[in-house]
DNA sequence: CGGATTTGACCTGCGC
DNA sequence: GCGCAGGTCAAATCCG
C-alpha cells in the first residue's frame, strides 16, 4: 500500500516537474470550477465558429457531445476523488513516517551530542567577562578530538527550503512562522544578489540559523537554508505562508553521502526549467537513496504545515485530472 | 524608549 | 603571509 502509493506520488510529482507552463494553482482552479467552466465554454463557443444557422444543425451534436463529455467529466471526478482520498491516506502515512523519522534523528543527535562533550550548558551562563556565548565557533570544539576523521559528519541539521515569493519583497524576510532577526547581509561572489543572514528571535535557546538569497537565474525564487532546528514552537502559525507559498524543504546531513555531495535539495517549484537546482535533483531521483530522501522531503513538508497536506492534495489531483483530460 | 534592521568593520578558513 | 570570500559583530539608525 505504502510502497504503491509512494510510487504512485513519485510519478505525479515528476510530471509536474517536467510540464512547465502550469502551475499547481492553475490546476486547482480547474478542478474546483471545471464542470462550470465546460458548460459556459460550450454555448460560448458557437457564435465564435461560424454562421448562426449552421449553429442549429449542430446544436443537437454539440448537446450529445456534451452530454457525453459531461457523463466523461462525473466519472473523471469521481476517479479524482478516489484519488485524493489515496493521497490523503498516503500523506497520513507520511505523517507517521516523518514522525519516526524525527525521533530517530532526535535519538542519534541525543547519541552524538552525550559522549563526545557536554557542550556550553544552555542554562549557566559562563561568563569570562564576554557575555556573548556564540554557538558557531563551537564547531571547532566538537573536532578538536577527531579533527583528521572529520569526515562526513555534518555538524548541524540544515535543510534547503525553495520559497517562491514576490519580486517586490526585497528585504528578504520569509516569512515561515517563526521570528527571525537579521543579522547580516553579503554579496556573494557569483551572485548578484546579496545573502541574507538571520538567526531566530529566541537567541541563546534557540541557535537555529538560516540563509536567504535569491535564486541565480530566477529572481522569484528564494532559497532559504536553515541550519539547527527550532526547540521550541513557532509564534504564529497562522501567518506561516503568507506573501509566499512554500515549495519544499529537505533535511540534509543525517545520512552519509559520499563524493557526490553532501547536499540532496528538492524543489517543487514545476515552474523552473533551468535552475542548476532543478537538475540537481532530477537525476538523484533515480536512486533509491534519493526516493527515500524524497519521502523525507515530502513528510517533513507536510507535517510541518498541516494545511499544505489539503493544498498539495488538492493540488496534485487537479494536476492529475488535467492530465487525464488531456 | 525598546527592539529590529542596517551596514561597515572584523574574523576565519582556504588556496596560492 | 597575503588576499579573497563567506560569515558574524556591533554601533548607528530606524520605527512603532
Ligand atoms: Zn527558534
Amino acid at each position: 500500500m505504502n510502497i504503491l502509493d509512494l510510487d504512485l506520488c513519485l510519478k505525479i510529482e515528476k510530471k509536474a516537474m517536467n510540464s512547465s507552463s502550469s502551475s499547481w494553482v492553475d490546476s486547482l482552479d480547474l478542478n474546483a470550477s471545471s464542470t462550470k467552466s465546460l458548460q459556459l465554454e460550450t454555448p460560448v463557443s458557437h457564435p465564435n465558429t461560424s454562421n448562426s444557422l449552421i449553429v442549429f444543425g449542430r446544436k443537437l451534436s454539440v448537446k450529445e457531445e456534451s452530454g457525453a463529455l459531461m457523463e466523461e467529466l462525473n466519472r473523471v471526478n469521481a476517479e479524482n476523488k478516489k484519488l485524493t482520498e489515496m493521497l490523503k491516506a498516503m500523506c497520513e502515512s507520511y505523517n507517521a513516517l516523518q514522525s519516526q523519522l524525527v525521533d530517530l534523528m532526535n535519538k542519534n543527535t541525543e547519541k552524538e551530542l552525550s559522549p563526545t562533550k557536554k557542550r556550553k550548558s544552555e542554562t549557566s551562563n559562563n561568563n569570562n567577562g564576554n557575555i556573548i556565548g556564540n554557538s558557531e565557533s563551537s564547531s571547532t570544539d566538537e573536532e578538536e578530538s577527531c579533527k583528521k576523521p572529520r569526515e562526513e559528519i555534518i555538524k548541524a541539521k540544515i535543510s534547503r527550503a525553495y520559497v517562491r515569493t514576490e519580486l517586490s519583497d526585497t528585504s528578504l524576510v520569509v516569512k515561515d512562522g517563526y521570528q527571525w532577526r537579521k543579522y547580516g547581509q553579503k554579496v556573494t561572489r557569483d551572485n548578484p544578489c546579496p545573502r541574507a543572514y538571520f538567526k531566530c528571535s529566541f537567541a541563546p535557546s534557540c541557535p537555529v540559523k538560516k540563509k536567504v538569497q535569491r535564486s541565480v537565474d530566477d529572481q522569484s525564487v528564494l532559497v532559504a537554508t536553515y541550519e539547527g532546528e527550532h526547540n521550541h514552537l513557532p509564534p504564529s502559525q497562522i501567518e506561516a505562508t503568507s506573501g509566499s507559498s512554500r515549495l519544499g524543504s529537505v533535511p540534509v546531513g543525517s545520512t552519509p553521502v559520499k563524493s557526490s555531495g553532501p547536499t540532496i535539495t528538492l524543489d517543487l517549484t514545476n515552474s523552473i526549467k533551468s535552475s542548476d537546482e532543478a537538475r540537481n535533483s532530477k537525476p538523484k531521483l533515480d536512486s533509491p537513496e534519493a526516493t527515500q530522501y524524497l519521502v523525507e522531503h515530502m513528510a517533513s513538508s507536510l507535517t510541518k504545515d498541516p494545511n499544505f497536506t489539503a493544498a498539495l492534495a488538492a493540488a496534485i489531483s487537479g494536476r492529475m485530472f488535467s492530465t487525464n483530460s488531456n
